[in-house]
DNA sequence: TCCTTTCTTGTAACCGCTTACATAATAGCA
DNA sequence: TGCTATTATGTAAGCGGTTACAAGAAAGGA
């Protein structure tokens, strides 16, 4: 059943249906009751494909925002974490008649703006119930990316950093380790607890201790301490699991100043998989995020939202992908 | 950049680059060559939505997998959780030129048969990753619905019944009750161990001791000894959140042949938000998943990877609604 | 060499919907 | 009542692909 057909039972043109479909005004109020009639009657839904595909002329625009620490650190031509994420998301939105516009998270934003701004994607883990309050508000759609906020329901788009850890930890195990330190960033922020809570959890349930550290990623300050604290209370683990790789690399220039070695001594796993690691000496062994699939669901679920009225919010999360190169075993 | 500018550029016809794009046998050589070079060179990327609606005509075939055990409880008229789920699929196929067969699980297919499938739903707690490896070495598209196994990377739709759980956990813990108990089914089906988890770990953050019995849920025998069981060690608890919706009816009515009233003695929750608990004495409070949702996103999904090549797996999981009846305070 | 078969390529209709523009109907007003 | 301003509706051209069908080119066979 389509428009036509609907419009040949209504006896009226199918840019009258249209027009009642879309609620536009012109419409008098004896034919929109004679349309609504038979499209109720022969359970009509719409094809979003073709919707979508007629709609071409109006563009769905984006705002991308980001905190400033992160927008600080944002070069699109470099291969970090987010730089990457922002390159899927306008990937995605060539192929979705989409343009986007990048913004400071903490930005007042003035009405004018709003006004023509479709959707939002909130980037990063600093974003909070805050911001997506906010923009539920006044009833602009949110999509999270990399970010998990169980107490709001909205949609997100994170990497699955439980099973990643769990997978990290087991393989470790695999190599007959069992002094295996976990060094993470800060907790609230839900990707460092989604990987500290796979690391205890899978420890524990091959009963070994798990034992972390956390670390200040934000200004990734001397970690000399730190490790010098876990040598003296703990001794030298076999094995680190980082919460990052940006961690994991500090982690292991730290203990080559203990002249520790890796991965002689001890095995180090990051997380993320940005390009850097790639080039580190030793090459560094991590959980691959798939950082522009993740920037392009985002997109595509945020056009979910705007056209095809998904209302339910999910919470979309992506496999990682263990890749071993030199800084482990 | 759209197939008609590319053909210009390629100095051929439109069907000649959709023929090149779709790697159709009858393009020679050259031709293929000169069309890819263009293609290249001006970065040319399907729009998704154009192509799906001009394949109107090859519609796409998905098979829904049910195991034996829910199959028999079909009914396509009633209101159960899986009833509901497949309808989801069915509505989302209306929308998106797919036609549905419904299969049982345990059945062998024939190549025959397989010849003409795009893509398949295997849907409900009983698919192992025996089946995802079936079809993935035959290189047919799947999604689990209401399943997830962490060891297999494959797509998933699931409902989110950790933080569900969770929350119908803080609900009762507002209500100053104390000893809460989980009664669950088989820990190795996925969406009960979620809950569990949730269930155990939001005890844990209040200081408070979980406690949880199992039961057979497939059988649904007399639930007696297991009440009892409970009354004699723990007593009367003060509230009891149930793995679903059918167990938390079993529960108040076994709690009632012991002359324990709900919810003056006992608040009870469930999780599911199934027809039948509305209807129920006392009406169940319950968390309501989305099962209309699941399904057809689960369809969505599967299109996506069947045309778009969406090529990594995700995990989509749908958030649960609180819904409060007579079954607790 | 000429005719038939097979392989390539092009033309144009179509997928289901939106919307600019044209036209018809109604209302407003002198 | 006649003329203009406004509102309601229809017509048809897209949106960016696919594909049935037609036609032209190359290959094969006598």
């Amino acid at each position: 059943m389509n428009i036509r057909e609907i419009a040949k039972k209504a006896e009226v043109s199918t840019a009258t249906v249209s027009r009642v479909l879309n609620n536009s005004e012109n419409v008098s109020s004896t034919t929109r009751e004679k349309v609504l009639k038979v499209l109720k009657e022969y359970r009509f839904e719409m094809d979003p494909w073709a919707k979508h595909l007629a709609s071409k002329r109006n563009i769905t625009h984006v705002l991308i925002m980001v905190s400033r620490r992160i927008l600080g650190s944002l070069d699109l031509k470099s291969k970090e974490f987010y730089s990457i994420v922002i390159k899927g998301i306008q990937t995605a939105a060539n192929m979705n008649r989409s343009v986007t516009e990048i913004v400071e998270m903490e930005t007042n934003l003035d009405e004018e703006k709003l006004k023509n701004v479709d959707g939002v994607l909130l980037v990063g883990g600093d974003t909070t119930a805050e911001h997506v309050r906010f923009f539920k508000k006044i009833g602009i759609p949110v999509v999270l990316v990399d970010q998990y906020i169980p107490t709001v329901k909205v949609d997100c788009v994170v990497s699955n950093g439980y099973d990643g850890a769990s997978y990290a930890v087991k393989y470790l195990i695999s190599q007959r380790f069992k002094k295996i330190v976990h060094i993470h960033g800060f907790l609230n922020h839900f990707g460092f607890k989604d990987r500290y809570n796979g690391y205890v959890a899978t420890m524990e349930q091959n009963n070994l201790l798990p034992k972390s550290y956390e670390y200040n990623d934000e200004v990734m300050e001397d970690m000399k301490p730190l490790i010098d604290k876990m040598l003296n209370v703990y001794g030298v683990p076999e094995a680190i699991f980082a919460s990052n790789d940006p961690i994991a690399m500090k982690v292991i220039e730290t203990l080559s100043s203990f002249h520790i070695k890796v991965p002689e001594d001890v095995s180090v796993i990051g997380f993320d998989g940005i390009e850097k690691g790639k080039h580190f000496t030793p090459p560094l062994s991590t959980l691959k995020v798939p950082m522009h699939e993740m920037g392009s669901l985002a997109l595509k679920r945020l056009i979910d939202i705007v056209y095809n009225q998904d209302i339910y919010p999910v919470r979309i999360s992506l496999f990682t992908e263990f890749i071993k190169r030199g800084s482990s075993i």
